[in-house]
DNA sequence: CGGCATCCGAACTGATACTG
DNA sequence: CAGTATCAGTTCGGATGCCG
């Protein structure tokens, strides 16, 4: 009997119990996977492109996670990956339909993060103030 | 001398070197963050309503993830944590203005996800399937 | 009830080394 | 260049005990 050797699932937890939309919210909204669907709205990447565009904004990716990140978009159908045969490998990703919809709506709320930060510092200047202020209180 | 014992920061990496919009943008789309603005969005919480709430959706919360969740949130200015001294003690959680913006990004994003579950479905299948065949050519 | 502090196993992440 | 495999460090999450 073969084993199926059991395909899909790349990275993460992705336990059972939840609601399935769940999962590709997960991928959207994970660590990497918001900034490369940033990166892709503006122009196709090839990896190496990826991983230095995304280290602009984020800290470093390693080439693990973003392979993974990749692989996740590219499963759910986000991410369109073209390996062309040459050598050196040549391969480049790129929005398909699907993944451009959801990328513009993670790039909306990027944007909206961008503009209210001053909104959002000046929060937490109080949250930390007033906490100073609760733990001199002896 | 006084040690001034680092205020702010719950939880999670917030590394330095990335753009600091960056770090809120993480926030927001935190595997419990996510959840946790979408169910304010329809009325405030407590924190044990909050909790079920957002086991339905995901999996379980542990108290100690919602509650550096909560507090994140809330130093972002996001969240606006109100704490009854009675007893027993009844804290209520609910959006801010500010909040309430990010909250809707986030809900038409996850709205999104919901509606498009069966292209991504579709997809889904469709890479297993060539990845199937591609590991029975040998 | 709504936390906070600690310990500990499990899962995730990243640098390194290796392949095509 | 574009990955895969592996090993070690970090974070996550549950369990437990304590406090207001």
């Amino acid at each position: 009997m073969t084993v199926s050797k059991q395909v899909g699932k790349v990275g993460s937890v992705e336990a059972e119990g939840m609601c399935p939309y769940r999962l590709v919210l997960e991928h959207l909204t994970s660590r990497w996977g918001v900034l490369v669907l940033i990166e892709l709205l503006d122009r196709s990447h090839r990896f190496s492109e990826l991983r230095r565009a995304v280290g602009q904004v984020g800290r470093p990716v390693s080439e693990k996670m973003l392979t993974q990140t990749l692989q996740n978009l590219e499963r759910d159908g986000l991410v369109h990956r073209d390996a062309k045969p040459v050598i050196p490998p040549r391969v480049d990703y790129s929005l398909t339909e699907l993944g451009r919809e959801a990328a513009e709506q993670v790039r909306a709320l990027a944007r909206w993060t961008h503009t209210r930060m001053p909104d959002v510092e000046k929060a937490r200047l109080a949250y930390d103030e007033a906490r100073e202020l609760r733990s001199r209180a002896s």
